[in-house]
RNA sequence: GUGCUUAUAGCUCAGCAGGAUAGAGCAGUCGCCUCCUAAGCGACCGAUGGGGGUUCGAGUCCCUCUAGGCACACCA
């Protein structure tokens, strides 16, 4: 497509002499459209070329050659220079692309790049809550977008299936095994364990130590202790794919913790080697306060068994090796910012720099409840399932109410209540900690999932009633220019360009809000403009649009994870 | 205590790597369905935590204060 703001840089740099890629980044959008679709701020130039900001405006004005295919005209408006693009242009150049892009947005600047996404990775043997839903959905979102922009990209669901934990959850079962029918509800009566043998440990130091020991056993691969950690295992990822398949969640590896197990002699091995491993209080540590980290990264625990960060490092070098990756995302929340970044920092010394350079800790902030911290010993988490279910059931019922005659009603308030999900956790900027709320999570009014879907049904049933979709040789661009054509024509020109966005800050948050203002400049479009109209020129020209924005929106909403119905 | 991080309207959030008059949604009040789905559209109401500084220009950068959150060696 055309490049409009390059065009714009092109023509200023051969006005005044300066770097045309310079100029390219100070040009900007106006906020307010009266100021045209671009502006150059001439301030900046005031004090080298000593002269007054409106004078080099209109010196640039005067002496710039436009060229009048793709700009309309430039005007000065204090020490700005406005520019206003020939909108006709724009929308030719746009619906082209939709007309000949079948995954309109769809690139190629990723080619050849490996992308690891490692997102979710739960606890197993621990119930899924709303707390897990961030790094799931960013992840999976993520996924999609660096897909899209054609990435080679491989998700990882790093399974929390290794550790002390599982020592006590041993432990726990040798205890009060006989006393639970892990038949049914299996995750709920696990975490019951879990919570039990916690209490205990926190009272009786010996059971902490037996369940350390069981840890250690289980590393030695005593033959009990595999199979009961293989049954655990295998009771929660039954559930969690039940919550992966309605979530539309999915995964290239489920390699976790535990296929790390035999992988950690080599990191021991090689910081050895580099002469980085130290001792300290029986454990054995790397030190780091060279790049200024005071806390050491513990690699082997004073009884000998590994710990977490052993089987972090020892994933970067199985990953660098078998994926050769250009970049590697952790979704995971900002409680572990310390300890990512030690794990990078101890990296340099076992990947080469390129690896080292690519290790990226996506952190995001905490889900919290209106009344304060979710806690799992405390009862009041809010789980992924009970809010699915209620969403959904809130779906069905409005549906009922406003659409009694729609078919597969089931099927629509499914992907209604998990786009409400979805959209609510993906539409806040992901540093930042999250409330949850159960109104904010049923409302599906205003800046929703839903509204959306919405937003997209009335597309296809605008096409629906015109029959048919003109070809693209049939639009008469011209039919439209008015203010609400224009402001869908410029978001949809913006996709690719926020999909880039989206990478560069990992940010899904940035298509979510692009949706939402896509979803808006539709609406107002819509209701401005009747489409189904006697001129034919001008129905082709709208259908067409409303084709445009319809196709944005799904693909869009896809890449987030949203489903879109055809009706609701 | 040290480090990191957050603070924008009654509530939940935007603010395009410093630019023009700080934008939405929810809640509240009011208006719009003989017309393509009112899960919609429009209007009203209402805000940058305090204090310094840098700059032609600061919600955005720096310092400081205040208030929250997180982390700080054998849990993950």
């Amino acid at each position: 497509m055309i490049d409009f703001k390059k065009t714009i840089a092109k023509s200023i740099a051969e006005a005044i002499k300066i770097d045309e890629k310079e100029l390219e980044t100070y040009i900007e959008i106006p906020k307010d459209t009266n100021n045209g679709d671009y502006a150059f701020p001439c301030f900046r130039l005031a004090k080298e070329l000593k002269k007054a900001p409106p004078m080099i405006a209109n010196d640039i004005k005067n002496n710039i050659k436009i060229d009048e295919k793709f700009i309309e005209k430039v005007e000065v408006a204090g020490g700005y220079l406005n520019f206003y693009i020939q909108q006709s242009v724009m929308v030719k150049d746009v619906l082209e692309e939709i007309a000949n892009q079948e995954e309109y947005g769809k690139s190629e600047i990723g080619k050849g790049k490996n992308i690891i996404v490692e997102y979710s990775a739960p606890n197993i043997a621990k119930p899924f809550h709303i707390g897990h839903l961030r790094t799931t959905l960013i992840g999976n979102s993520l996924y999609r977008i660096y897909k899209y922009l054609g990435y080679h990209t491989i998700g990882i669901n790093h399974l929390g299936d290794y550790g002390t934990q599982f020592g006590k959850m041993i432990e726990a079962y040798k205890m009060w095994g006989e006393e639970y029918d892990l038949s049914v509800d299996p995750i709920n009566k696990l975490m019951d364990m879990y919570v039990r043998i916690n209490e205990l440990c926190k009272k009786d130091e010996n059971v902490l130590e037996r369940c350390r020991e069981n840890f250690r056993l289980l590393e030695a691969k005593d033959q009990y202790c595999v199979d009961l950690w293989n049954k655990f295992k295998d009771l929660s990822m039954v559930e969690f794919n039940k919550i992966y398949d309605i979530l539309n969640v999915k995964f290239d590896s489920y390699k976790g913790e535990s296929f790390y197990a035999d992988k950690m002699d080599e990191v021991i091995e090689k910081l050895n080697e580099k002469g980085v491993l130290k001792e300290s209080e029986g454990a054995k540590i790397v030190d780091l306060t060279d790049v200024g980290i005071d806390t050491p990264c513990i690699v082997q625990k004073a009884n000998g068994s590994s710990i977490y960060a052993t089987r972090d490092l020892a994933a970067i070098m199985y990953r660098a090796k078998t994926y050769d990756f250009d970049k590697c995302l952790y979704v995971v929340a900002y409680e572990q910012n310390l300890y990512f970044k030690q794990i990078f920092a101890v990296a340099r010394y076992l990947v080469d720099e390129k690896y080292v350079k690519g290790l990226e800790h996506v952190s995001y902030g905490m889900v919290n409840l209106p009344t304060g911290k979710m806690s799992t010993r405390l009862g009041n988490v809010v789980k992924i399932e009970d809010l699915i279910n209620e969403t959904i059931e809130k779906a069905k019922e409005i549906i009922i109410e406003k659409n009694p005659e729609l078919k597969n009603k089931e099927e629509v308030a499914k992907k209604v209540g998990v786009g409400a999900i979805v959209y609510n956790t993906l539409s806040t900027t992901t540093i930042k900690d999250q409330i949850f709320d159960w109104d904010t999570a049923l409302n599906f009014q205003g800046e929703t999932g839903p509204y959306i879907q919405y937003t997209y049904v009335r597309t296809k049933s605008v096409l629906e009633k015109a029959g048919y979709i003109p070809k693209i040789g049939e639009v008469k661009f011209d039919n439209l220019l008015d203010e609400t054509s224009k402001n869908c024509i410029k978001l949809i020109y913006n996709f690719e360009n926020t999909l880039v966005q989206v990478t560069e800050k990992e940010e899904p948050s940035i298509l979510s809000r692009y949706l939402i203002d896509l979803a808006k400049a539709f609406s107002n479009f819509y209701n401005d403009n009747k489409i189904l109209v006697e001129d034919k020129d001008v129905q082709n020209a709208r259908v067409y649009l409303t084709y445009a924005v319809g196709k944005v929106l799904k693909i869009g909403a896809n890449l987030l994870g949203i489903e879109m119905p055809d009706k609701m």
